[in-house]
DNA sequence: AAAATTTAGTAACCTAGGCAACGATTAGCC
DNA sequence: GGCTAATCGTTGCCTAGGTTACTAAATTTT
């Protein structure tokens, strides 16, 4: 096992994947945003006024991340959170306008950068390295469910 | 592209990894162990004496990050830090006696996790997996050297 | 040999994530 | 209706990572 370091598939996930945040966020840096915020704005893109709570469970963080990350997001001026009149516990968050040019040049760096992590599979390669992508996250999703039902029960 | 958002490759890998690093995490907390601080172990086993900037290097973060782990690990007596006689500026880094037995565990335990992950992938699969993950970290890494040369050079 | 540059490690400040505890509020159940 | 449960968001404390600036030491240049 330890010869086999470097093709760990484990460890192939994770570097590809460091690699490729890497490579983000350096391109999304000089638009002043970090990877973290870009995928918040984006998200929000297609849930504007979800409650935070929500957000939370949509983007499988601590709704306390979520917070801390909105707080930034909104001293920067480019969310507002609102109380919900119906529920005074909940906040609901939207995009304010200044910030809906700067997140289409987003997608458009992430979709270079995607493309270039690819760029040596060929398009049956990819859609090959898709599936089992899938099916690999759905086994961790359930296996991630199970143990922490197991551990609840216990 | 939007649509595409539950196939898209770079997402599918960060969520994937993120999900083993989650398992990790939670299968390494009983130990007292973090998974950056086994990476940190894991490798050191490896590299008995190596110095803090090579072994940035090596784990392909920061100098500052790698001193803030080894302090943390020091501070649990898993690790020594030794100044070098020849070089003033450069103190080595061992592993203590008391780690050795958890070591193993920890490898054992990230074995099971891994196996986990792909359990669902017949040999042939992992087999082109790994090729592919290879080939995507190894162009990941051409384009971030590049790139980096570049705006050195500009 | 002296000066300039590079290198090693640290410190300070930032974002990000997890966990636990908390106050406020709401929902459910007698 | 009133007590108990659960929920919403925040705060505090932890690890982790990056960047920048700094000191001390070594190396290179001149």
């Amino acid at each position: 096992m330890e010869e086999d370091f470097d093709s760990n598939i484990g460890f192939l996930v994770h570097d590809v994947a460091r690699l490729m945040r890497t490579m983000y966020d350096r391109r999304m840096a000089p638009l002043g945003l970090t990877r973290s915020q870009w995928w918040v704005l984006n998200h929000l893109y297609f849930h504007e006024g979800i409650s935070q709570s929500a957000f939370a469970a949509l983007l499988d963080i601590e709704k306390a991340t979520v917070g801390r990350l909105l707080d930034r997001l909104e001293a920067k001026g480019w969310v507002a959170r609102k109380s919900d009149p119906q529920d005074k516990r909940t906040k609901r968050v939207y995009l304010t306008e200044q910030v809906q040019p700067t997140l289409q040049i987003m997608r458009d760096l992430a979709a270079v950068t995607r493309d270039e992590a690819v760029r040596s599979l060929s398009a049956a390669e990819r859609k090959q390295l898709r599936t089992m992508l899938k099916r690999m996250r759905d086994d961790l999703s359930d296996i991630t469910a199970e143990t922490t039902t197991r551990e609840l029960v216990e």
